[in-house]
DNA sequence: TATGAATGAGCCTTCATTCAT
DNA sequence: TATGAATGAAGGCTCATTCAT
């Protein structure tokens, strides 16, 4: 019950809120059911709206499940981003990423749940989140700190093991190490010493959240 | 179109047959349409039978997805190990999998779509996948061909690793040296070292298939 | 075609209105297939509406056939009580009640048909009519107009009588007059002499009925 | 499980032992789920035969239901008539009768519930019934022990009575006792004084058994 | 006759979507 | 925009019945 686009929307219009009320609802209908057995009835009803009202403000069930989907990509990045903005070095922003990504999706996992299962269902989005893990990749090449060659495989391989790590993490299969595991692997894999890789991916972490 | 059960239960009964057509039907209406969108009609329509029939074979939808997936999985695994049976060195034998799977799956389309598909949405089935492939890995540590702690989560994240890399080729976006690509990363974050991943992982590979 | 639900609901909201009508038919339909065998889908149909319809009314088929039945029971109920308000006399009472209510649910033949199906499908409803009919039979045990001693079976008897009374005249295979002889019977089981039991159960009788 | 059908073939051929086997295994099966809901499929596999030599025994499921209800009926009948060939009176033989059925009804209580079912079914089956009850009503009237007009309507309710007393036993509701009761009653409405109504219908009765 | 696989109509139910208010 | 009733196309599943062996 986090409400994020519902408190962004609050000095927005009626409509506008209305629209953030029922993103809000999806993404906690989309974590509980899935992507696919959601009923926009649902939706609507968790929103605390008639059912077509719905429709005012979404055309079908993939707009809302690309808008929530692209939204929350945005949202993280952009936390991201911001929290990231003293890291220098290449290895310390890709740890960083990694493990921050896999915590906010395992802390909030409502979020969490639907941002795995709409990776799954829309390509787009992971195409999205690829190239943003990307571009840190690339300035460690430049800078020299990663010593492989980079391509998309590599980036995708990535977004695999995260992914797989969120989903074990919200499993209960796996614990609070796994961001800095995981993290300390794809150094490992960008041609960081083992050393250099344990110590950088095992740094205390302050915990982000999406919402303030 | 592979008809795999089919072909292989040329021989039986009529119950048999009608059986092993359901299968086949359900892993191209997998592929096509995906576990969770697949139809029980639809299948039935693919196998050329009536949609009642499908309930003289099959409890309900999740019997033939469960039948399906394990079925594949074991015909791959058999199909792997066969091939292994001359492998003797842990490295050698955990790039030959991971590679043959890969090229499994990707040169039988509908198999693999299906197939990645089920290992996500059957819990149990990456379990038994990852137990397969772990057997190879602790065997490589014992003989100290590995150097590094092997745990359930390294083991997920090969699995992932492959899953995606069987996706992309599927998608067209990624080509024919995945495997060998995919491989060296795996031997090296088994400790490997870069030039022995390199050259284990880009062996000459004889393509397998599932059927004969 | 008695819309009795309907002409009720006229002047309440469209929601209350279509379930009205649905109601209405499946009075129709469970006197023309029987409970067991009507279908929503007719019951739709036979309400005009379409069948998804029906289940923004009623949960499932059981819950309109106790909508239905109980609302049946309660009507006749609150109309035999109006009715009876000037009898005093224990014996005019039950009398009263035997007669009209054979003769209300022949007067309305599906109400009739269906309700004669609800009462042997519907344990709760024998239940509720017996109650209801065993309030005038013991108020004539205290008054000492029947000198029986009273108990469950004598009253689910007296309604195994009423339930085959009505149903022999909705075959056809009974007359009018045959609310006065089962009440005649019913009397003299309670210990009422013969000549007042004939007297009191062959009073002339004016009809009720259940809309207005 | 009284396989009281089969018993009785033992001696005949093939075709007929297995028609007597589905009978009994309908009979259980109507038992079970009513006559509604039992399906063709069920009895077969209680009989122990493929599905598919259901028809050729039978025409249809109704076909099964009239023959097992009409055997059971007249099982029932010849029973009685063999026990009550030394009974004279006819009090005494309504009385009996009356008892007698629902004693047997409930002591074997699957037939008994099958039966209680059919006759609601099969009008013809409750014509049957009750025109066997008339022949000893009518002869109490010719013998001046009954002192009422006897109609088909009296000997209808008459059947409404005992099936609701064998319903109320079947179904836990009334005990032992019941069937006196109910033969009591009968006697008083056809005119036979309290006095001798209460000490022909306790009198001690020996329980009937359908298999010897 | 016996077998049991196959058939397909039909039932219940869900749900995305439309539409009148 | 909001409402919520209505729609009807699917989907899952059952079951009486047929039919080839």
């Amino acid at each position: 019950m986090q409400a994020v686009f519902a408190s962004r929307a609050r000095d927005e219009g009626k409509s506008a809120r209305t629209r953030a009320r029922l993103m809000d609802a999806a993404v906690g209908v989309f974590a509980r059911e899935g992507i696919e057995a959601a009923s926009v009835n649902e939706i609507a009803q968790a929103a605390d709206v008639a059912n077509g009202t719905f429709y005012n403000h979404f055309k079908d069930k993939d707009e809302i499940v690309g808008s929530v989907a692209f939204a929350m990509a945005r949202d993280v990045a952009a936390r991201l981003d911001e929290a990231m903005q003293d890291l220098e070095d290449a290895d310390e922003r890709t740890s960083f990423a990694t493990r921050q990504f896999i915590e906010l999706a395992t802390s909030a996992p409502e979020w969490g749940r639907a941002l795995v299962d709409a990776v799954w269902h829309l390509p787009a989005l992971r195409r999205q989140v690829s190239a943003y893990a990307r571009a840190d990749i690339d300035r460690g090449v430049r800078d020299g700190v990663f010593k492989v060659e980079v391509d998309d495989l590599l980036v995708d391989l990535f977004a695999s093991m995260v992914l797989m790590a969120v989903f074990l993490r919200l499993e209960g299969e796996e614990g609070a190490d796994t961001g800095a595991r995981v993290a300390e692997h794809q150094l490992r894999m960008l041609g960081v010493s083992a050393a250099r890789a344990k110590r950088v991916a095992w740094r205390t972490l302050t915990p982000l959240s999406l919402v303030e």
